[in-house]
DNA sequence: TAAATTTGTTAGACTAGTCTAACTTTATTA
DNA sequence: TAATAAAGTTAGACTAGTCTAACAAATTTA
């Protein structure tokens, strides 16, 4: 019953979010509350709340960890996104780097009715439009396994599947380089110094550097 | 600039809503708690906050009016809340009787761009579900003058064109009848103590009362 | 017009969510 | 291991939005 707020769920997703990214299950206090635009004091006192509601386990001084109920509702919330994202991107013609925003705000809708609907008005599609897998109604946020361009080695071809970074500054600078989901990347070179690499992308080539490759998931 | 909260919109909403309903510029402080569920002096503390940003024109004891600011806002809140009413029910098979609960929380997204490419998806539709008009972009909510079922004479015929009560009792209740938008109907007698009506609708006699004859909107 | 009723306002309190400043515990480093 | 740094907590304050209880003004009714 007890109402979850839209503040709440935000925590919860954070939550989630780190411990998938970090591959670590506990997430600290100044972790989250760096990740969320907060204050640590601020994020400690919302700790205390999502404990009380059995939503998180959580002693002093340790790290916090989502209980099975927590999970669940960070995963429907990224459900949620990840659909809204794909609508956004597939019917109103919306671009690559504009979607993420509005599904931040989209995602806290709550009618389990309209995110069935409109997962079946899309199709059930199985990832949104940066790549991310759209976990299904219930389901669980499968983790793939999935490496970074940072650690193809040179001379070998990869495809890209998904990108890490969601920010819209990022995804105008992969549309750029020519880059997009499902392109054939090749390693043409990597300097020692500094890791920028040289690839090529549809026979034009390009230089990234180490962040820029780091953002970037390929098989 | 200055961010308008999700609960300021609904209080300008309100006040649209109900000196719209009523025909009256000014409204009470009463009336808009009742309309908002809340208590006088909740709505009393929020209408000094408006008062403060321009959006409402408020003197101790006198009625209350939006100022042109403040009915902007309302109506782009109205236009959002009844493009997103026609989205679920034209694409995603929502019955008419849900919409609106879902709307309610919709029509607060904030993006422009958002409610542009869903208007333009939606073939820029001129009115909702319910038959009440969408207004366009930076538009007014033009007052097109409605009889209730209530004005028609014994022996007349007219035509539904839309409902004022939008709850899904009502609804729902007006589909039972066999009414709905664009029907036309059949005003066969009227009982002088309590207007009960007896009205004809594709053939099917069904009686209605007082109540509801004056949520049906005809021509 | 005076009394009664309705309508609207004020004062004081509460919760959710946030902050700053001071403090404590845990981890790192010399 | 002792000092220092990093991570985490507490106390106290603030805003938005809500409430109850008491009061004041305006309107209606007798
Ligand atoms: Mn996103
Ligand atoms: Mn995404
Ligand atoms: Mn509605
Ligand atoms: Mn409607």
């Amino acid at each position: 019953m007890s109402m979850i707020s839209f503040t709440e769920e935000n925590y919860l997703k954070a939550l989630l979010r780190i411990s998938f990214d970090s591959g670590e299950t506990g997430v600290g206090t100044n972790e989250l509350a760096l990740h969320l635009g907060v204050k640590p004091a601020t994020a400690n006192d919302m700790l205390k709340r999502l404990r009380d509601k059995a939503l998180v386990d959580f002693e002093k001084y340790k790290k916090i960890t989502l209980t099975r109920e927590g999970k669940n509702i960070a995963t429907e919330v990224i459900r949620k996104h990840r659909l809204w994202e794909t609508f956004l991107y597939e019917k109103l013609e919306f671009s690559w780097d504009e979607v993420h925003d509005v599904a931040e705000q989209l995602e806290h809708i709550q009618s389990s009715k309209l995110i069935d609907k409109l997962e079946k008005f899309l199709d059930y599609p199985a990832f949104d439009p940066h790549g991310d897998p759209i976990p299904s109604k219930g389901g669980e946020l499968t983790k793939q396994f999935r490496k970074t361009l940072l650690d193809i080695p040179v001379g070998q071809l990869c495809k890209m599947v998904a990108v890490k970074d969601n920010s819209s500054a990022f995804l105008q600078y992969v549309v750029k380089v020519g880059l997009g989901i499902n392109n054939e990347i090749h390693v043409k070179s990597r300097q020692e110094f500094d890791a920028l690499m040289v690839i090529e992308v549809n026979g034009v080539e390009s230089s990234v550097s180490e962040k820029f490759a780091e953002n970037i998931y390929v098989v």
